[in-house]
DNA sequence: CAAGTAGATGCGACAGGTTCGCAAGTGGCT
DNA sequence: AGCCACTTGCGAACCTGTCGCATCTACTTG
């Protein structure tokens, strides 16, 4: 992380460490689950901190954000993302499946349209098999 | 729309009918791009009037919303959903996509997870065309 | 290793979008 | 025509995310 974030004069402050390990311990996280999480080890830690290092590890590269429902982002280390997300409708249950899934559908979507998707981004939204029971 | 709304007790209101009209004659629109063709007819309607009726109107069936991007939703006329929306994320355009584009891949998620899509309520994320050739 | 500088933090204020409580208004049934 | 429950308007409250500014500090340089 050092050498990304120097390579553009940008500095490594504990702050900002600890907002990436929280992001990598939490594989899915807002960014008020983060500020949680960090201030066990760094109570003082501002929101608005929080907020300004996510988006400054997403344009190093480190981490990415995506939306999995109503309104908010959640971030994801960068390393971490090869899956889809099957957010249910109903429960609201986070569901993976992998990246490949949608191989077909994305390059369909680009010989037909030109248009170069990324699947992770906004999450796959239905109904789990749980909720399908018991309808 | 009457039956739908009697059936439950609701009552048809001049405000709910030119909600709807509104979402109809926009096709994509947030709440406030609808408040402001009803003021048109009903200068005095007040947004949270808007939101009350798109959720109830979205109750019955009427109508559906999307997350096209940010955080905000966009609304539809229930009968205008037969597309799936291309976002870019570099220009903001939206574009569409026949929803037949997507049946192998839907078919594929019911088959492996029994989670039943909707591709529809998230948008697609990626890059159109005319971005990709500017990079 | 001390000093300087630009980037980072904390804090409070602010902005946009959405929800809520409540009193007044009005559809729809009798 | 009258009643009652559903609706509306209005304002306040919320929540999430952003901004300005003074202070602080990681990193560079001598």
């Amino acid at each position: 992380m050092t050498d990304e974030l120097r390579d553009r004069g940008l500095r490594l402050t504990p702050q900002r460490e600890l907002v990436l390990a929280a992001v990598r311990e939490l594989g899915h996280a807002v960014p008020e689950e983060i500020a949680e999480l960090v201030r066990l080890k760094h109570p003082g830690i501002n929101l608005s901190t929080v907020y300004r290092n996510l988006e400054t590890l997403e344009n190093v590269g480190l981490v990415i954000h995506s939306h999995l429902g109503h309104g908010g982002a959640t971030y994801h280390a960068a390393d971490d993302i090869n899956h889809l997300h099957l957010v249910c409708g109903k429960c609201g249950s986070v569901g993976e499946a992998p990246i490949e899934t949608a191989a077909q559908f994305v390059n369909t979507i680009a010989d037909d349209y030109s248009f170069k998707t990324d699947v992770t981004h906004f999450a796959i939204h239905g109904t789990c098999a749980r909720c399908l029971e018991t309808l």
